[in-house]
RNA sequence: GCGGAGUUAGCUCAGCGGUAGAGCAUCUCGUUUACACCGAGGGGGUCAGGGGUUCGAAUCCCUUACUCCGCACCA
C-alpha cells in the first residue's frame, strides 16, 4: 500500500476534498448519448431562498443513493439538480424584509420589487448547493435549473397557450379560496384544515307577514350581512308553505326569499333551516345560482368589511364584525342561543390565516381531461407508486378532482401571457402582441402570475430543454434522458406536484414522466412528534453533517426508509457512526495486511480456498443479491441493514478474527496467508463498492487507497451476485463452528470460568469428512473459544459439559468439577426448555392430520427437529 | 362520513402461513497488538382484545378498541 489510512476517523478530513474530487473529475456529468442504457432522475426542487431541514437530507440522500447505484451499476446516469422559484413563499420573505424597513410590497412597485426578489434570488441560491454538496448528493450542477429560467419559462408560456387553446384553461368569475393575509387566490390542495373550537350561533330569522321566525345556525354570524336567502328542504312538511315567501334579515332588515333546496339543505340536521350567503361559502354559492340569489360580497380582498356590510361595518376587520353583530342580535333579542362547536377552519397552509372563500375572476385549468389518463397511467402499471397503498389514495383524490385555481394575484412568478384590450377582448400567445389582434386596441398584459406547482408540473421535461409537443428544437438532453426514471419525493407533494406532473407529462409529451414512484415518510423526532421550530426538536442536517459526517447521517437515513414516518434521534445517528467508524477501522486493519493493489491482485483459486473463506465469499454474495434486490423496490432499511449485519457482524465478529491466526503467521503456510491476504482484499473492495451508495465519502477515501483498476469508486462496477461464490456446505460447516465457539464461551461463563480458563474440547464429526474438517479446522476453534486441545476422536472423560450443537455431538472437559447451585439450575432449565420443545414437536408429528397434510419438507424437518431434541436431551441430562 | 396505515422485548421497528427477530437501552464479564464509536455473554415478549379459516396464524379473513395520516365536511 502506497497510503496508510490515518489512525482515526475524522470526516471532516476529507468529505469536502472528496466532493471537490468527484466534480472534478466530471462524474455526475453523463455524456449524452442515446445508444447507452440511461437512468435519469430530477431533483424536487426545493425553495430557491430556503434552507435544507431534515427532510431535504432524507429525500436527496435516497435519490443518491439510487443515482449512484444506477451509476455504478453501468447506465448514463443523470441527477438533474435545481429549484424552485416558489412564488407565495418567497415573496412572503421578501415582503417581511421590506416590512422591516417599514415598507410593503405597494409602496415600491411591481418592478421595483421583482428586481429585489432577483437580488434576494442571488444572494441565496448558491446556499441549496452548498447544502446538497455538503450531503454528498453526486447531481449533475452542469445542469442545475431554476423554474424562472429562460427555457423553463418559455415552456410555461407554451403549456399555457396550449391548454388556452384547446380550451382547457379558462378565465371564470367563480367561487375561490381567498386568502386577505396574502391577498390571492390559491387552490383547493392550498387549503389546510386546523380543527379548532368555536361557537355555533343560533339567530332568529322572522318569517314576513307572519308571527313565526325561522331559527338558523352559523358558525360565522358576520356573514349574515351578505345573506340572499333562507333555504329549506322542498319535501320539509314543517316550511313548505313558507317558500316562495320573505324572511326578514336581522340587523340590516333586508327583505330576503325563503327558497326550497334538496341540496344543501339536510332536513334531519339541525332546524331544518339554512341561510344562504352566496359571495362567502362554497355551498351557498352553488345554491345561489341554482335559486337565482343575488351575491353580496360583504367581505373585501383585505379580509375586512365592505361597504355592502352596511355603513357601521363598512372597513371593520371580520372579527371583529362578528362580535359587534353578535352583540346586535343579542341587543334584539334574535340570538337564540351559542354553543360550544368543533370544526374545521381552512386556512391558508404558507400562513396559517384563516381562508375566505370569495367570488372572484380566475383563470383555472379544466382538469377531467388531464386527470383521466393520468389515473389510467398508474391503474395500468406504466406507473408505479411505492408504498403501494398510496395508489388508493392517488385515485381517490384523482377521481374527485376540481378544476383547477392557476391564477396568483402575486408578482413574483410567471405572468400570465393574457392581454386583454379595454373592449375585453382577451389575446394568449406564445408572443406578446403590439395591439389587440381583433380590434387593434392597445393591450396590457394580466397582471396575475401562475401557481408555482403550474411550472414545476412540467419539471421532468423543461429542464430537458423540450420545445413543445414534437418540436424538431429539443434539446438532445430530451432525446437522451426523457422520460425520467424514477421520481422520489415526499408523499405530502402527492397532489401538489407528482400528480401535476404525470398529467402534465402525458399531455404534452405523451409519456409518463417516470415510471415509477417512491414517497417517503415524513422525519419525526424520537417520540414520534412532528419536528418544529416551535418544539425546539428540529434536527439541523448541516450541524450532524458538521458533528458526526455525512455518511453517518447518510447511513442512518437510509436505515430508517421504508416508507413509513421515520422517528430520528441524535442517538440513533450516534449509533450509525459508530458503524462508519467500524468500517474505517476494519479498513485499517486490513491494509496493515494486504500487500498487494487491487489493480495487480491475481484471481482467486476458489480450489485452495479453506472452508471460512468460502463461507465469508459466500456470505458477501449473498448480501450482494439482497442490497440488489432491495435498491430494486426501494426499500432502503433492507439493504442497508443487510450491509450492516454483513459487514459488522459477520466480515468483522466472525471473519476477520478467523482470519488473524493465519494472518498473523500463528497458523499456516505462506501460501495459506497469501490466499488469507487475497480474501481480505477481495471483501473489503466488494464491500466498500457496495457501500458506497450509502456512505460514498468513507468508502472512496479508503477504496482510493487499495489501488483499483478504476480512478474512483464512484464509478467502479457495482458488485452484482454470481452463482459460483455460493457455498451451502461451507455456511453450514462455519455456522456449526461459529456454534460451538459460542457454546464454549457460554458455559465458560455459566460455569464460572473467567476468559483466561482453557479447557479441552471433544467434537465429533458425523462422518470422516466432517471430522477432517474439525481436525483442520481445531485452530479456529482453539483461538477464538480459547481451548487448550481440540479432540476429534475418543470419549470425553466422566464429568464433562455434554451438548449437541448444530448436530455435532461436543463436550467440554473442565479442569475441575465445579458445581454450585446456580450452575445446576440453569442445566435444569436447559433441560426443561428442551424437554418442551421436544413435547412440541413429538405432539405435532403423532398428529396424523399434520404428518399427512403438512408438505413433505415440513414434516421432514420436523422429524430431523426431533431427532436433534432427544440427542441434546440425551446429553444435557448427562450434565446434571 | 369515505379511504389508507398502524397496534410485536423498556424504546424505535423488521418479520406477514411452518420452532418469536434486530438496533438502541439495561445487566454481567473482559486494558485479546483494527476499533472502548470495542469484544464476549445474560435477562426481557400469552406478537392490542375476540371470533374464524388451516394439520399449523404474529403472519390470511371477520370484528371490537385505541393511535396516526389523507380526503370530504352539516349550516
Amino acid at each position: 500500500m502506497k497510503e496508510e489510512l490515518a489512525t482515526r476517523y475524522e470526516p471532516s478530513q476529507f468529505e469536502q476534498r472528496i466532493y471537490a474530487f468527484w466534480e472534478a473529475g466530471g462524474y455526475f456529468t453523463p455524456v449524452v448519448d442515446k445508444e447507452r442504457p440511461k437512468f435519469s432522475i430530477v431533483i424536487p426542487p426545493p425553495n430557491v431562498t430556503g434552507r435544507l431541514h431534515i427532510g431535504h437530507a432524507l429525500v436527496n440522500t435516497l435519490q443518491d443513493i439510487i443515482v449512484r447505484w444506477k451509476r455504478m451499476s453501468g447506465f448514463n446516469t443523470l441527477w438533474l439538480p435545481g429549484t424552485d422559484h416558489a412564488g407565495i413563499a418567497t415573496q412572503m420573505v421578501v415582503e417581511k424584509q421590506l416590512a422591516r424597513e417599514g415598507i410593503s410590497r405597494f409602496d415600491v412597485g411591481r418592478d421595483k420589487f421583482v428586481e429585489r426578489v432577483w437580488q434576494w434570488k442571488e444572494q441565496h441560491s448558491t446556499e441549496i448547493k452548498d447544502q446538497l454538496t455538503r450531503l454528498g448528493a453526486s447531481a449533475d450542477w452542469t445542469r442545475e435549473r431554476f423554474t424562472l429560467d429562460e427555457g423553463l419559462s418559455r415552456a410555461v408560456r407554451y403549456v399555457f397557450v396550449k391548454l388556452y387553446e384547446d380550451g382547457l384553461v379558462y378565465r371564470d368569475l367563480a367561487i375561490v379560496n381567498w386568502c386577505p393575509q396574502c391577498r390571492t387566490a390559491i387552490s383547493d390542495v392550498e387549503v389546510e384544515f386546523r380543527e379548532k373550537n368555536g361557537k355555533l350561533y343560533h339567530i332568529k330569522y322572522p318569517v314576513e307577514g307572519s308571527d313565526r321566525a325561522f331559527i338558523v345556525a352559523t358558525t360565522r354570524p358576520e356573514t349574515m350581512l351578505g345573506d340572499t336567502g333562507v333555504a329549506v328542504h322542498p319535501e320539509d312538511e314543517r316550511y313548505r308553505e313558507f317558500i316562495g315567501k320573505a324572511a326578514t334579515l336581522p340587523i340590516v332588515n333586508r327583505q330576503i326569499p325563503i327558497v326550497g333546496d334538496a341540496i344543501l339543505v339536510d332536513p334531519e340536521f339541525g332546524t331544518g333551516v339554512v341561510k344562504v350567503t352566496p359571495s362567502h361559502d362554497k355551498n351557498d354559492y352553488e345554491a345561489g345560482l341554482r335559486n337565482n340569489l343575488p351575491q353580496l360580497q360583504v367581505i373585501g380582498e383585505d379580509g375586512r368589511m365592505t361597504a355592502a356590510a352596511g355603513a357601521e361595518f363598512d372597513g371593520m376587520d371580520r372579527n371583529d364584525a362578528r362580535k359587534r353583530v353578535v352583540e346586535l342580535l343579542e341587543q334584539q333579542g334574535l340570538l337564540v342561543k351559542v354553543e360550544e362547536h368543533v370544526h374545521n377552519v381552512g386556512v391558508h397552509g404558507k400562513c396559517d390565516t384563516a381562508i375566505e372563500p370569495m367570488v372572484s375572476r380566475q383563470w383555472f385549468v379544466k382538469i377531467e381531461p388531464l386527470a383521466k389518463p393520468a389515473i389510467e397511467a398508474v391503474r395500468n402499471g406504466t406507473i408505479t407508486i411505492t408504498p403501494q397503498s398510496w395508489e388508493a389514495t392517488y385515485f381517490n383524490w384523482m377521481e374527485n378532482i376540481h378544476d383547477w385555481t392557476i391564477s396568483r394575484q402575486l408578482w413574483w412568478g410567471h405572468r400570465i401571457p393574457a392581454f386583454h384590450c379595454p373592449n375585453g377582448h382577451t389575446t394568449v400567445t406564445m408572443h406578446d402582441p403590439a395591439t389587440c389582434p381583433q380590434c387593434s386596441a392597445p393591450v396590457t398584459q394580466e397582471t396575475d402570475v401562475l401557481d408555482t406547482w403550474f411550472s414545476s408540473g412540467l419539471w421532468p421535461f423543461s429542464t430537458l430543454g423540450w420545445q413543445g409537443a414534437g418540436s424538431e428544437e429539443d434539446a438532445p438532453d430530451y432525446e437522451v434522458f426523457y422520460p425520467t426514471d424514477t421520481l422520489i419525493t415526499g408523499f405530502d407533494i402527492l397532489f401538489f406536484w407528482v400528480a401535476r406532473m404525470i398529467m402534465m407529462g402525458l399531455r404534452f409529451t405523451g409519456k409518463a414522466p417516470f415510471s415509477q414512484v417512491f414517497l417517503n415518510g415524513l422525519v419525526r423526532d424520537e417520540q414520534g412528534q412532528k419536528m418544529s421550530k416551535t418544539k425546539g426538536n428540529v434536527i439541523d442536517p448541516l450541524d450532524v453533517v458538521n458533528e458526526v459526517g455525512a455518511d453517518a447521517l447518510r447511513f442512518t437515513l437510509a436505515v430508517s426508509a421504508s416508507g413509513r414516518d421515520i422517528p430520528l434521534g441524535k442517538s440513533r445517528i450516534q449509533g450509525y457512526s459508530a458503524f462508519v467508524n467500524k468500517i474505517w477501522n476494519a479498513s485499517r486493519f486490513a491494509m496493515m495486511h494486504i500487500d498487494t493493489e487491487l489493480r495487480d491482485a491475481k484471481p482467486i483459486e476458489r480450489d485452495n480456498l479453506k472452508t471460512v473463506e468460502r463461507w465469508i465469499l459466500s456470505r458477501l454474495n449473498a448480501t450482494t443479491a439482497e442490497v440488489n434486490r432491495q435498491l430494486s423496490v426501494f426499500r432502503f432499511d433492507e439493504a442497508s441493514n443487510a450491509l450492516y449485519k454483513f459487514f459488522w457482524h459477520e466480515f468483522c465478529d466472525w471473519y476477520i478474527e478467523m482470519a488473524k491466526p493465519v494472518l498473523l503467521g500463528r497458523h499456516g503456510t505462506d501460501e495459506d496467508r497469501a490466499l488469507a491476504k487475497r480474501v481480505l482484499l477481495e471483501v473489503l473492495d466488494r464491500s466498500l463498492r457496495l457501500l458506497h451508495p450509502f456512505m460514498p465519502f468513507v468508502t472512496e477515501e479508503i477504496w482510493q487507497k487499495l489501488g483499483g483498476v478504476e480512478p474512483a469508486v464512484i464509478i467502479a462496477p457495482y458488485p452484482i451476485a454470481e452463482e459460483v461464490l455460493e457455498d451451502t456446505e461451507a455456511e453450514r460447516l462455519t455456522d456449526a463452528v461459529k456454534a460451538v465457539i459460542t457454546t464454549v464461551r457460554n458455559v465458560r461463563a455459566e460455569r464460572g470460568f473467567t476468559p483466561k480458563d482453557r479447557f479441552t474440547l471433544y467434537v465429533r464429526g458425523n462422518n470422516a469428512r466432517e471430522s477432517n474438517f474439525f481436525r483442520e479446522n481445531a485452530y479456529l476453534l482453539i483461538e477464538l473459544a480459547r481451548l487448550d486441545e481440540v479432540a476429534v476422536e475418543g470419549e470425553p472423560p466422566a464429568g464433562a459439559h455434554h451438548d449437541v450443537v448444530e448436530g455435532f455431538h461436543i463436550s467440554i472437559v473442565f479442569p475441575e468439577k465445579v458445581v454450585s447451585a446456580e450452575q445446576l439450575e440453569r442445566v435444569r432449565r436447559d433441560i426443561e426448555k428442551t424437554q418442551k420443545e421436544l413435547a412440541a414437536v413429538e405432539a405435532k408429528l403423532a398428529d396424523e392430520r399434520f404428518t399427512s397434510k403438512a408438505p413433505p419438507h415440513i414434516v421432514d424437518g420436523a422429524r430431523a427437529q426431533q431427532a436433534e431434541l432427544r440427542a441434546r436431551l440425551e446429553k444435557l441430562q448427562q450434565n446434571q
